[in-house]
DNA sequence: CACTCGATGTATCGGGCCGATACATCTGTA
DNA sequence: TACAGATGTATCGGCCCGATACATCGAGTG
C-alpha cells in the first residue's frame, strides 16, 4: 500500500525522504496517521530494487567541489522511473479486497483524481458494502448484546455504529455524484486540473511548498 | 496492545483460542478489526511464557479414556494466572501516548468498567488532546490547501475532520458525564455491575455466551 | 563569538500484527 | 454416503511501527 503512495507522490515530482514524508501525510494524512521513517527507508529502497524509482543524485552546493571531507552525505532525491509509473498506472487499477479497507481506501481514494470513473465506483461501492457489513455486525451486536456487556463497551459500540452509518451516508453522496457525471463535491471546487487524465508528467511545477530548496535537474 | 484484551477476556472466563478471538470482536470490534490467528497463537505463547497465562488442558468428553489414536489434539483452554491478573491491574493503569491512539485508546476504553475513575479521565482527556491535534492539522491543511490539492483529495480531509470533530465532541460528553458522578451513558445503563471494583474475580459467571460449551472446571 | 535548540535529514533494529495457508475435526444435510 | 461449512490450532513471510542513533543547519541568545 505503501508502494502505491510513494509512486503517487513521486509521480508529480522529485523528492528526498524527508519532504517525501511531509506530502505523504498531507496527501493521506486524513485517513491514516504519518508513516514512520522505520517503513519509509525500506520501502523506498524495495522501490528501489524493483526498478520503480532511482536515485537522481542531488547536486549539491556548487561550492562543494572538494567532495567528502568529513563523510558529507547529502540528501538523497528518488526520482520516479519509466516502469515505476506503469506500476503506479497497474496499483490505479487495482480494486481488490485490500483497496476496501482502511489504510487501502485512503491511499486509493487519495489519487482519485489520477484514477478512471468506473475504477472510482467500483472502489467506493466495495467500500460501501465493507462498511455496512461493519454496520450491521454492530448492529446486531447491540440489539441483542444490551443484557450481556457493560455500559461503556455498549458506549464504544454504539459510537462506532455511528461512525459507519455516517461513512456509508458519505459513501452513497460520493456514489450520486460520480455516477450523475460530476466527480468531486461541488462545494469549493477548483478548476485548473479539468478532468481525469492519468498521464500528466510535467516534472517540478508548482506544487513545492514554500520553504523547500528544489534543486535544478 | 493485545496482551491487555487478552488477559481482559480470560479475565472473566477460561476459554480456548478459537473462542477468545470471538469474544475480543464482540469487546473491541467497534474500533479494531477482528485480531487474526496469526496474531493471536503467537500472542497466547508469549502471555504464556511470561506466566500471565496457563493452559488449563481441557477435559476431554469422558468416553475419551483412550488418549490419542489419531493423534487426537483437542482444544486448548487458556486461564489466567494471579500473575496475569497483576499484570491486568498495571496495564489497566497505565496512561501513556499509547493508551491514546486509536488501537490503544479502544482497548482501554473496552475495559473501562474495570478501570478506576480517575484513570479513565485521565485516558479520555488525553485522547482527546490528541484528537484535537488531528483536528487542528487539518483544518490548517484544509485552510491552506484548497488551491493546492485536488477536489478528491480536500473531500477526504473534510471527511476526516468530521470525524474528528464528531470524536471530541463525544469525548467531551464522555468526560462531562464522568466528572459528573455518573460514569456512562444514561441511556440504556444496566443495572448488576455496581460499581468499578477493580478485583472481581469470581470465575465463569453468567458471561458465557448462549451456545457455547464451558467445561466443568 | 560561542552555545544551544529545534528543524532537517538518513538510517537501522526489534517486535507486533496481518494475510495466506495448511490441516484436522465435527455437524448437519442433501 | 458424501460434501459443505463451521470449528479449531498453528506457522510463515512480510509490512509497518516506535525507539534510537547520528549528522547538519539556521536562528536566536547570552
Amino acid at each position: 500500500m505503501l508502494d502505491m503512495a510513494i509512486l503517487g507522490i513521486l509521480h508529480e515530482a522529485p523528492m528526498h525522504g524527508y519532504e517525501l514524508r511531509k506530502q505523504l501525510a498531507l496527501k493521506i494524512g486524513a485517513m491514516r496517521a504519518a508513516i514512520s521513517y522505520g517503513s519509509l527507508y525500506p520501502t523506498l529502497r524495495r522501490l528501489q530494487a524493483s526498478g520503480w524509482i532511482t536515485e537522481a543524485g542531488e547536486s549539491l552546493p556548487d561550492d562543494e567541489l572538494v567532495p567528502p571531507l568529513t563523510s558529507r552525505r547529502g540528501r538523497v532525491v528518488y526520482k520516479i522511473t519509466a516502469e515505476g509509473k506503469e506500476r503506479f498506472e497497474e496499483l490505479l487499477a487495482q480494486t481488490g479486497p485490500e483497496s476496501y479497507d482502511d489504510p487501502g481506501f485512503g491511499v486509493h481514494f487519495a489519487f482519485f483524481a489520477r484514477t478512471d470513473t468506473e475504477i472510482r465506483l467500483r472502489i467506493l461501492e466495495g467500500r460501501r458494502r465493507k462498511v455496512e457489513e461493519r454496520r450491521e455486525g454492530l448492529r446486531d451486536v447491540l440489539a441483542r448484546a444490551a443484557e450481556r456487556v457493560d455500559a461503556y463497551t455498549l458506549e464504544l459500540q454504539r459510537h462506532g455504529l455511528d461512525a459507519a452509518e455516517r461513512e456509508v451516508r458519505w459513501l452513497e453522496e460520493l456514489i450520486a455524484n460520480e455516477r450523475s457525471g460530476r466527480p468531486p463535491a461541488q462545494r469549493a471546487y477548483q478548476p485548473g486540473d479539468p478532468g481525469t487524465e492519468t498521464s500528466a508528467a510535467q516534472p517540478g511545477h508548482e506544487d513545492d511548498p514554500p520553504g523547500q530548496t528544489p534543486r535544478r535537474q
